[in-house]
DNA sequence: TCAAATTTGTTGCAATTGCAACATATTTTT
DNA sequence: AAAAATATGTTGCAATTGCAACAAATTTGA
């Protein structure tokens, strides 16, 4: 599936229109900053269409969950949560512009122009694209050991690449959180998979071996 | 978020309309028959128009894991997969009737009457809540030990419920396969939540103590 | 630029989990 | 209704993982 953003085959003064049609807001966010979500208006959903962050929740034992990395033209939302608990919460890892639509008005409106439902169109694949991602999410959180784990991660970050090599987008400390597992426990197996000749590791580039 | 079907709205002659106008396809299957994906046509999305069925995956190391449990009203399909390597299927757990929709032509098809539109926007409200359910997977399985994954297991079961007690909707096997954890240590585990009064058990009947 | 805070690497030890191998119970098939 | 196949319950033991507690390296920010 190919790459595509919210407003792709829509001109700057119909954007410009449609935001206004749906009452949309744009918001930016300085790094770290809380892009609040378990508020106000329960049906928003948030695009990131500049940035990058992270959903994590605080398990009640104090261990740190990476729910989701978000990247550019992630969607994101209190729509997709069935949780009420207010654990949840959305942090920019970068400064971020995020666009906020309340996803009642995008159904319910009857849709006049080409526009709108070329709007939907894209939300509508965008949806997809997210949908993809957590696929492999729970991919590797399926897996039943660090090991098969972390060789599962690796390598879904290689799909669709020629290289056998790509960077860790982040710390090895959110790395453990992000697949749910003790960072002293991953360190020790990363060492292992290297001293077995499976993995190479400069920095935070890893190259699979095999 | 209120339940939806695909044909929302949408009166049966037009549903008929439609489906030929989308080129979909009903196929029928029998419980414990393959509804195959990875296969032909890259582009579908299947919806479950009645029954039920899991999407499981072997590991190489032989373990079954059910990525999803799908029931009526359930979209799943190839376009939601980056993973091209044949090891994950769809095998109905009960009589399906499965509708096969080409993803393209819902998105790149120029709507013309409201019917599509409001085919779109029903589509658009199931990837949502299948977006919520997959949440709810990937919660689940960040709990760090087996207890953990067990009760906010059965807590998810029970929200928006009224009732503490609820029923697992698979075999204890099938659970152990759904937790991503090994099936001994499961039951195991659930005995000591049972001896310690957080749970009562009656078959496949449990209900929270707490 | 120096100090403070955070991240990374390492290890012994304890707790949890997986594995194997059963017996028993239940369900399905003939 | 008997036989076969599957599912469930149980346990000892081994392997993996988490935890705690550091030192060293790196990053942040005052």
């Amino acid at each position: 599936m190919e790459k595509i953003t919210v407003f792709d085959g829509i001109e700057q003064k119909e954007i410009d229109n449609l935001i206004k049609r749906f009452d949309a807001k744009k918001i930016s966010f300085n790094k770290e900053a809380t892009i609040a979500i378990n508020i106000n208006n329960i049906n928003l959903i948030g695009i990131i269409l500049e940035g990058s962050a992270n959903v994590i929740r605080y398990e009640y034992s104090g261990n740190r969950s990476i729910v989701e990395k978000l990247n550019k033209n992630d969607l994101f939302g209190e729509v997709f949560t069935s949780d009420r608990s207010n654990d949840t919460s959305v942090i920019a890892t970068s400064p971020c512009e995020v666009l906020f639509i309340d996803y009642n008005k995008l159904i319910v409106d009857n849709k006049f122009s080409e526009y709108q439902n070329k709007l939907v169109d894209n939300i509508l694949k965008l949806l997809a694209l997210k949908i993809v991602s957590m696929n492999e999410r729970i991919e590797v959180l399926t897996k039943r050991s660090i090991r098969d784990k972390l060789l599962n991660y690796f390598e879904i970050s290689l799909r669709d690449k020629v290289s056998k090599t790509f960077t860790i987008p982040f710390s090895f400390t959110d790395l453990a959180d992000y697949l749910s597992i003790d960072r002293s426990a991953m360190t020790r197996e990363i060492k292992h998979l290297k001293d077995e000749g499976f993995i190479s590791i400069n920095g935070k580039r890893i190259t699979l071996m095999y």
